[in-house]
DNA sequence: GGTAATGTTTCCAGCTACTGGAAAGTCAAC
DNA sequence: GTTGACTTTCCAGTAGCTGGAAACATTACC
């Protein structure tokens, strides 16, 4: 199949799926007599892959690593945890200082009355503290 | 003040105070007879500002608007209530995410024993969606 | 007064993960 | 046979910095 019925197929878009095979993230694949790229349903497996690990805001470099695993079909389950759970964490402080932003953003909102004075709690708010968090 | 002073003061980094100023967030610092740039107390005021708002993951355009609210004198608090309360949603927005995204890989984790056999339920459901989230 | 360390300058390159666009070739339909 | 969709390569740009090289300035120390 061509580039674009593959890029269909794994959710992503042509652009992305080329730039996957320049940087070695996955093979570069056949090409017909004319040049055009060829996929079979293998390449678009792995494509799914990517994309699905992407999402789970797996970076490139965990990609690879992740896709060595999958490919591997003598892995141990314990490489794949190691990898997923480190994301974990990393997910759950995101969610931490997500929440902290958040509480700290809405509280200023709230003592903010939003009308047409220039009188603003939130702009005090944003520059009132020195030398970081 | 010199440049690294005024970083530190500031809590940002050296490079990232010149970079402001050469994109034009603020304005360029004056210069010594040698060349070295000068700040004074308020152009790190400005820049603990920034900082403050990139820390609440404002983006250098929103900055920018925020920047010019900040200076200015006859302001309305609604514009910049506007501005905060988009960047509230996003923030929210992206707790959903997070929030689903942590629980989908949680359980995919969960289901694995993570141990040395090749059987790995994370591979499998990172491959098994074709389409799309 | 000399010299070594530190600070500052400019400029250019690179990072992540793509995305957009131009120019040229290819394929399928009518 | 020509239109239109698809594909190719290559180059450049996005956000927001960050790193490094080479040259000049200032400060510290003996």
């Amino acid at each position: 199949m061509n580039i674009s019925t593959a890029s269909r197929a794994a959710g992503l878009p042509v652009k992305t799926v080329r730039y996957y095979a320049d940087i070695g993230l996955v093979s570069a694949p056949s090409r017909t007599d004319s040049g055009y790229r060829t996929y079979d349903d293998g390449a678009v497996r792995k494509l799914v892959f990517i994309r699905r690990a992407r999402e789970f805001g797996f970076s490139i470099g965990e990609c690879r690593e992740l896709l060595s695993l999958y490919e591997d079909q003598h892995r141990s389950s314990a490489d794949v945890k190691r990898i997923a759970t480190k994301r974990l964490d990393e997910i759950a402080e995101k969610q931490r200082e997500l929440q902290s932003l958040h509480d700290e953003l809405a509280h200023l909102i709230d003592a903010c009355r939003g009308d047409g004075r220039p009188d603003c709690p939130i702009i005090d708010g944003l520059g009132n503290r020195y030398g970081g968090p």
